[in-house]
RNA sequence: GGGCCUGUAGCUCAAUUGGUUAGAGCAGAGCGCUCAUAACGCUUUGGUUGGGGGUUCGAGUCCCUCCGGGCCUACCA
């Protein structure tokens, strides 16, 4: 037994997430939780939302709340659908929390102490009309190079030139329109990175073992230009973590808080003491400090590609910066893209399927499989309704449900509502248990590597065997000239349903604890025995005949849903 | 502009990292079965691996070039 320290990349706040953010992170990372724990480790999977930011800000102000209470509703409906989709967080903490105010501020003593911390005095354009200062990107006006009348303050979209907001001809806010913008000085921390780069770099190139995407990206950001930059880690916003150095104030940083990217992944730790103060744990620096227990503590981290730099860089710069025992992270699995039927997911412009609207049409188990036997994982992938329909009512409904289906119902007739004692396995038993065992360290190696589509793959191919198996032994001849062949056969088929649920519980855990309860059964421990597993049920073990396990997708639906969710949310 | 990823059968993806005749699932065709959600099983048709050139005994894999798709580019997060 081993332990286990997983995060998924916190989502941010400002709304609901749709099926691309989910594949990203959140979901991978609960398949590897479940698995992991099935297999009998000990794991502490983590997660929680990303609420500072100006994003967090806008977002509350467009519904008219205060963002402390934006935050608090929109904290309580993406955790109601975590749990809609069977997210196994231990903890579903909050990066606003007073945990991570306090870590956070403790974060930025340290580095201060170690000589990391810079004080710059910047400019940055000011908005008189909404009070606050702008980022670069929220300042909007014509593009000195292309004439784009909505050119961006950090880039023109149009014609991809590099801009400064006062290169912008007519500049605007971005958040109300207004023209009343002027430049002011600002004093910003930097946390010099630079001083770390050589440090940061030999980590990296150590992990040879990881995703070429994530290393690239990390490598792509060490060696560009100049190298590793400095990075602002203060904003002037209301909302987020006060500027202090550990309990103390700092002098000149009244007014500003911490920017979101230095206390977000902080979280991953605070979200430990978070779970402590909820009554859940009671010892979290084991997992976080290898000085009190955590060196033997393997952390995995998953996200999307967008995350990788803050990931591999600032998180790990802020840890080893500190100078304090904290525990690295120790393989990031992260992932592309998943488009949406020809284009992008996307959140502004309601595209796609959003989390609440899939568990409107259809249970958490269908989306599970699909997204994870689907999940970009070397490029970007595609959901379009057709796949979807397909993937779900074969492998699902057809391969796996109809399995349960014809084998219960055979016994049921044939036998009765328990397990037939009769007969003994024979050679053809002995082949597919055999069979089943070669498939089954397949699929625990495509599971241990993290190789998603693979793992999906052979479960679905252990699946198939249990069909391929019934078709050679036909049970049904076999009863009319030798019931008690037939009963054994009858008696692996049951077996094979118990020893399905629990392989499959980490992909569809709905559907596996239905197939558990259906054989009457609380044993679901992992099979590393598959021969002893198969002949958990003995005779006379009485069992039930489980409703359709999944119910398939219709013409009419998957045409309803297309167009439903083609164009805008609502 | 720079960097990275990517292009394989009608569709979604593999290919032990340069090694025999490029494999699966779905879709299509045929046969079988009748326990089952018109489900299952067996057989089978599909490929000039985006185009072109090069290195090599040997290239989907390495190099060059062109074409297409995507991401990142440090103040969105």
């Amino acid at each position: 037994m081993t332990r286990h320290l997983i995060t998924s990349a916190i989502p941010y706040i400002n709304g609901i997430k749709h099926l691309g953010n989910l594949v990203g992170s959140q979901l991978p990372a609960d398949l590897y939780a479940r698995y992991l724990r099935g297999r009998g480790n000990e794991v502490l999977f983590l997660c929680g939302t990303d609420e500072h930011g100006t994003p967090a800000e806008l977002a509350a102000a467009k519904a008219g709340k205060p963002v402390a209470e934006y935050c608090a509703e929109m904290w309580e409906v993406q955790w109601e659908l975590s749990q809609g989709f069977r997210l196994s967080f231990d903890h579903y903490g909050r990066s606003s929390s007073a945990q991570n105010h306090r870590l956070t501020q403790h974060f930025a003593g340290r580095l201060d102490t170690a000589g990391l911390i810079e004080e710059v005095t910047e400019k940055q354009v000011y908005s008189n009309a909404d009070g606050r200062f702008l980022p670069d990107r929220y300042v909007e006006g014509t593009c000195p190079n292309c004439g784009y009348e909505r050119a961006r303050g950090d880039q023109c979209e149009n014609c991809t030139k590099q801009l400064d907001p006062t290169d912008l001809i007519d500049a605007r806010s971005a958040i109300s329109g207004s023209t009343d913008l002027e430049v002011r000085e600002t004093k910003h921390l930097h946390l010099r990175q630079s001083a770390m780069m050589d440090q940061l770099d030999s980590w990296i190139s150590s992990k040879s073992d990881w995703p070429i995407l994530t290393t690239s990206i990390a490598k792509k950001w060490l060696h560009d230009g100049d190298g590793l930059q400095d990075r602002g880690i203060t904003r002037d916003l209301d909302w987020g973590v006060p500027v202090k150095k550990g309990d103390d104030d700092w002098p000149g940083m009244e007014d500003k808080v911490f920017y979101v990217w230095f206390d977000a992944p902080i979280e991953y730790i605070s979200c430990a003491q978070e779970w402590v103060d909820a009554g859940k744990g009671d010892n979290w620096e084991r997992w976080w400090r290898t000085d009190k227990g955590a060196e033997d503590v393997t952390y995995t981290q998953f996200m999307g590609k967008d995350n990788v730099p803050f990931h591999t860089l600032s998180f790990p710069a802020t840890i080893l910066g500190s100078g304090e025992p904290w525990k690295l992270v120790d393989y990031i699995k992260s992932f592309n893209y998943l488009n949406y039927d020809g284009g992008q997911f996307s959140t502004s412009q309601g595209r796609g399927v959003f989390m609440d609207q899939a568990l409107e049409i259809l249970p958490a188990d269908y989306w599970r499989w699909w997204l994870l036997s689907h999940a970009p994982e070397n490029s970007d992938s595609e959901f379009t309704w057709d796949n979807f329909q397909t993937s779900v009512n074969k492998d699902l409904a057809d391969v796996l449900g109809n399995f349960v289906s014809r084998i219960t119902k055979f016994c049921r007739s044939k036998f009765g509502e328990a397990v037939p004692g009769g007969g003994a396995y024979g050679a053809a038993e002995q082949a597919l248990i055999d069979d089943l065992t070669v498939k089954t360290r397949a699929y625990e190696a495509h599971m241990d590597a993290m190789e998603i589509r693979k793992a999906a793959a052979a479960l679905r191919a252990i699946w198939v065997a249990g069909n391929e198996y019934l078709q050679s032994a036909a049970p049904w001849s076999t009863f009319k000239e030798d019931p008690d062949s037939a009963a054994a056969q009858v008696r692996l088929g049951l077996n094979l349903i118990r020893f399905y649920a629990v392989l499959s519980a980490p992909f569809i855990p709905d559907a596996a604890a239905t197939m558990l309860a259906a054989m009457n059964s609380n044993d679901d421990s992992w099979p590393d025995d598959v021969p002893g597993a198969l002949n958990a049920l003995t005779g006379e073990h009485a069992f039930s005949v489980p409703d359709v396990l999944f119910a398939k997708i219709t013409d009419d639906q998957r045409e309803d849903w297309q167009a439903r969710f083609a164009g805008t949310r609502d």
